[in-house]
This record gives structure tokens, sequence and C-alpha cells, in this order.
DNA sequence: GGAAGTACTTTCCAAAAGGAAACTACCCTG
DNA sequence: CAGGGTAGTTTCCTTTTGGAAAGTACTTCC
């Protein structure tokens, strides 16, 4: 008889897992939590903007990034008719529904830096 | 004149910026959460306990994710001198303020399900 | 008409991540 | 002494990720 999961092997935690995962995968990538957090910041945002803002990304994974999070309905792409064309970059209501969790990304992370300090 | 960044060039924001990397960093990969989440659960779990507990992980892996987060004083591995030897996996003091913060990962999760039912 | 700004896309490549299967090593039970 | 349990490690392989550089296309300014 083999032995079986017993923490995990409830439906509470397989959902809570699964749940994990899911927002896993939508938040995935080393610049999400950067362009969301920056959307968050200051709203309507170009292309270019957003280039300049997210030290280190480059184009190609800036516009990958965004087709991603747009698909998810997190942020909201608009392009105006100005000359030149501009397109604006925008955080959509049910995106902003991240903030708490990308508040506690980042108290965690100072708490962390702080936490190096203080012990060794 | 190039233009610069506006946002993000203030140190509150770097700061922000680089405590979400770091929090990023040290929670990467696709099994961090979920080794964490379950030995919240249930402390106390051997190797071929997690194993059994996370689904879909593999020997290699479960050590490798094990050793990343013991170097980082998430979780602490305490070896028994039963016979056979057995090792017990434990969320340390510290690992136990990720609590929120997974519990925001996992409600984000929950309520992303919800939406897809709801519209669409 | 050339430079510069808008917003991307494409190509090519290197590095990192992850998984399956086999292997080590030790102990206990029947 | 074979089978099964403990806790991993090693090898080999594929997939994913990410970045640099160049290209596209259109417009406006000087």
């Amino acid at each position: 008889m083999k032995k079986k999961s017993v923490i995990n092997d409830t439906p509470v935690c397989q959902v809570r897992m699964q749940a994990i995962s899911d927002t896993m995968s939508i938040l995935s990538g080393k610049w999400k939590f950067h362009i969301l957090g920056t959307l968050i910041e200051g709203s309507k945002l170009g292309f270019m903007d957003l280039l300049r803002e997210i030290e280190g990304i480059g184009s190609k994974m800036l516009s990958k990034e965004l087709q991603d999070l747009e698909m998810n309905h997190l942020i909201s792409r608009t392009v105006m008719d100005t000359k030149p064309i501009t397109v604006n970059y925008e955080i959509t209501k049910y995106g902003a529904t991240l903030s708490p969790l990308i508040n506690e990304l980042a108290k965690w992370g100072i708490d962390y830096r702080q936490s190096l300090h203080g012990s060794k």
C-alpha cells in the first residue's frame, strides 16, 4: 500500500495551489511586475515612455510583455490619432486589483534588505 | 536633449522596484510557492512527503529548490537520527512572514478564476 | 532630403530552467 | 539476499526565456 498525500489532498488546498499557479503564470517573466508597477504609479504612458522608465528592458521584451498583459485585461492599449501616432498604455480597473499583491511583494523585499543589514 | 525617466526616477520608486526584483529572485522558479505553501500548512515534512504532496515535482527539482529556500533561511532542514535516517523540512519563523504574500497570491488567483466565469 | 521621433517586429543567438530516468547509498523486514 | 523505504545526485535532453542589433514604416522638423 502506497502512502498518499495528506495535506494537499483536500479540495481547499488543491484550489489554493491551482490559484497560486494561475497567478504566477499570468505574472511570469522578468518584467511584468515592473510594467504594472510603473503603470500604477503614472497612468497613460507611451511605448517609448515605458522603455525609458523601465531600466534595462528592450523593445522586444516590452512589446511582448505588454501584449501578454493586454490579453489578460490587466492593461489597456489605445492608439491615439495624433501625428505622429502615439499609443497609450494604461492600467485597467481589473489590473489595479493587483495593487495589494504588488505592495506585499515590495514590502517583503524591503524587509528582506533590512534583515540582511540587521543580522549577519 | 534626450527625454528622461520621470516616474521611476525618484528614490522611492527605485527602492520599490529593487525590492520587487529581490523578492521575485528569491521566490523564482516553478515550485517555490508550492513548497512554502505546503510547509506552512503542515509543518515537519520529509523529502518523500513533499515529493508526494507536491504533484508533478521531481526529486531533482525538489532537492534544488529546498536548498535554495534553506540558503535564504526560509525553511530549515534537520537530519533526525532515526533508522532509516529521515530529514525534517520545516518553515522558519522568517519564512512564515511570507504568509500574507502567499495569501494575496492565492486570493487573486481565486478571484481570477471567478472573473473568467462571470464575464465572457 | 536627412535627422529624429513615434511604435514596433524580426532574426539570431546564449543562457537558464526544467524534466525523465537511472544511479548511489544506507537501513530494515521477511 | 531480494524488495522496499529513506534521501538524495547525476546525466542527458528539450523547452523556455531573454537580450542585442538591425529592420520596418510612417511623420514631422529644420
